[in-house]
DNA sequence: TTTGACATCTTAATCGTTTTAGTTTATAAT
DNA sequence: ATTATAAACTAAAACGATTAAGATGTCAAA
């Protein structure tokens, strides 16, 4: 007996099937989700005739009685329409393709940090549409995170190395990144090594901040005020704050930043104030995104792997959601240092 | 009679509401969604209830009864893992703003274009995901839009002017704009116009072709193969093209590009010459993004409301899936040309 | 012949909604 | 007193899967 694949608006259900091959809606469930207690003949003659009619499952159906949905949520943080973060780009293309590559859906949102998020946040877990979140760019006394915690919530944090750890955690090392960056101009020479933070309440600020001031100690230095701001990730803010640091009297000879698209700001900067970036002063940006190789000159930084950052968050994630077991909870990858020459042309020769 | 919020793992379903109230599931169901057979004193009192009691609809139930989604998918074509193309970003916050604003959930997925590209597109459609689809860069002859023709899934396609109109269309002129460029760069003087385009099976890009050499024309200029370059959008690949634009024993003294991004490799390479960008060599861009602006110099480039682009192309999708009606089933935005200083500076004088 | 074990299936309940087709009650019209 | 109409509800059947529990038949052992 042949079974057309069916080709009218209706959608074949295990019903059809069933009536099709004289067995129960039982027999045929069981028998495509490879039940023992169905006879092989059975099992592969069900399965033949399903995919002869064209049978794909009612996700919707499955997912309400099997309490799950195989989905997992992402919220993008927009500060304005235009800005483009690469770091979020390169995260949600890493995420993404595991998820799709772990056989989960992955639903975006978008928000403005602030009030509206937790919101955001609060609309995504009550409403059964997606079994776990993603957590990326996390701050200092997270508000999303406390929700997450309160209403047990399964998720996986990206962006920090030091949270009290009671959830999974996925992240590259800012602090030993800061310091990777300072010993190197340290090591070329530099003293006076102005910085250019992001937001102070980012753990990621933060713990590039510690990790920075550590380093200078050791040098015997300190991250002196007047060389020292603190911008959003964007090629303006890093414009503007460079700026106010080289409207000084005395001028740093590097500008450490924390943000590769800050960097790029902080190098037009100095560039417009008539310095030679790389030769009469340092930038360091921290990332390695694709535009720093070819930046002019080409911008020293410090390579995170944050597509790795993404897919790692959500394998680990969907881990523990299927209840398997997770090796390890906390996953840090260890940054590196790209010298290029925005910190490598002749000083102090 | 005081509901408390249930906080135990037990999530509120009609029932419990139905039960609390003493009145049927049906009833409850009614005055929730404001049916007019339901007393005011009732819909009130339910509504109350089912408020204090912190009910929410489970999703997926209701998905399944009403046979719709309220989502809709976008698959984010990815060329390289790094590669994060802002043209997308921004795209992407156009589109899941809108679409939260709408109601509306939005699925992404990644796939590498070719062959599994078309897989990709079937599995969404095929599994009751989604209600609709945006696809976004079209291309000539594009195995996307027959599959979804075909399959007369809803969909709406960003990116060009001038397909057989059967469905929803957002897009810029690209045309227009590579028309303003060379107007622009011909009313400076220039006569040896290069061209660093991107895929021409890309819509977009045979678009901006056609105007460009049709502007050329109108001018008495062709477009030299010696100056004329194709790659892909990144500032590699740019940098790369002009690379053998310039190898020649003539160099042209403008070139043209049809991405920001590919420009700013341009600017690079043609730097990288000992050329003066603005100076020696006036360089255009296409899509003003947000690094256009602090490049250096500012690149002079094709203003495009990308942004605009993914909130319209979800907007209309949106009103289509709800059968309301649409004013307008294609919509073209005309783009502007920002002069900066990469074209700007004094030639000829 | 009975009993148990096993393989192979079926019946029916369930997930939480929506919706169709009534039912009940009160009030108004005949 | 009967009938019609409207208001305010309810019962039960969907939607399409999964699954617990039970049924049937076959074969071997007691």
């Amino acid at each position: 007996m042949l079974h057309q694949p069916r080709n009218d608006k209706e959608e074949v259900t295990l019903k059809d099937i069933a009536e099709a091959v004289g067995k129960s809606v039982a027999a045929v469930s069981r028998a495509l989700n490879d039940y023992d207690d169905i006879s092989p003949e059975t099992r592969t003659y069900i399965k033949q005739v399903a995919f002869e009619m064209g049978y794909t499952p009612n996700l919707m159906a499955q997912r309400l009685k099997k309490r799950t949905t195989d989905t997992l949520g992402f919220i993008l943080p927009v500060l304005s329409p235009k800005n483009s973060d690469p770091y979020f780009s390169e995260l949600l293309v890493g995420i993404a393709n595991e998820a799709t590559a772990q056989g989960f859906d992955l639903l975006v949102s978008t928000c403005v940090p602030g009030y509206e998020e937790v919101q955001a946040y609060l609309r995504l877990i009550n409403s059964h549409r997606i079994d776990g979140i993603i957590v990326a760019r996390s701050r200092r006394r997270d508000p999303r995170l406390d929700l997450l915690l309160e209403k047990q919530f399964p998720f996986v944090v990206i962006g920090t190395v030091d949270l009290q750890k009671g959830f999974l955690l996925v992240s590259d090392d800012a602090a030993t990144g800061a310091r990777l960056v300072v010993n190197h101009l340290v090591a070329r020479g530099h003293r006076k090594i102005g910085l250019v933070n992001t937001p102070m309440d980012l753990t990621f600020s933060a713990e590039f901040f510690d990790g920075m001031k550590g380093a200078m100690l050791e040098a015997n230095l300190e991250i002196d005020q007047n060389y020292w701001a603190e911008c959003d990730f964007s090629q303006k803010g890093g414009y503007q704050a460079a700026q106010t640091l080289l409207s000084g009297s005395e001028t740093p000879t590097a500008i450490v930043t924390a943000d590769d698209v800050v960097a790029l700001g902080v190098m037009a900067a100095v560039h417009d104030q008539g310095f030679q970036v790389g030769h009469d002063i340092a930038i360091t940006g921290y990332g390695d995104i694709l535009l720093a190789e070819h930046a002019q000159p080409p911008l020293t930084t410090v390579q995170r792997s944050t597509y790795n950052l993404g897919q790692q968050a959500c394998r680990m994630l969907v881990t523990k959601l299927r209840g398997e077991l997770l090796e390890q909870e906390h996953l840090v990858f260890k940054p590196s240092l790209v010298i290029r020459q925005s910190s490598d042309l002749d000083f102090w020769l």
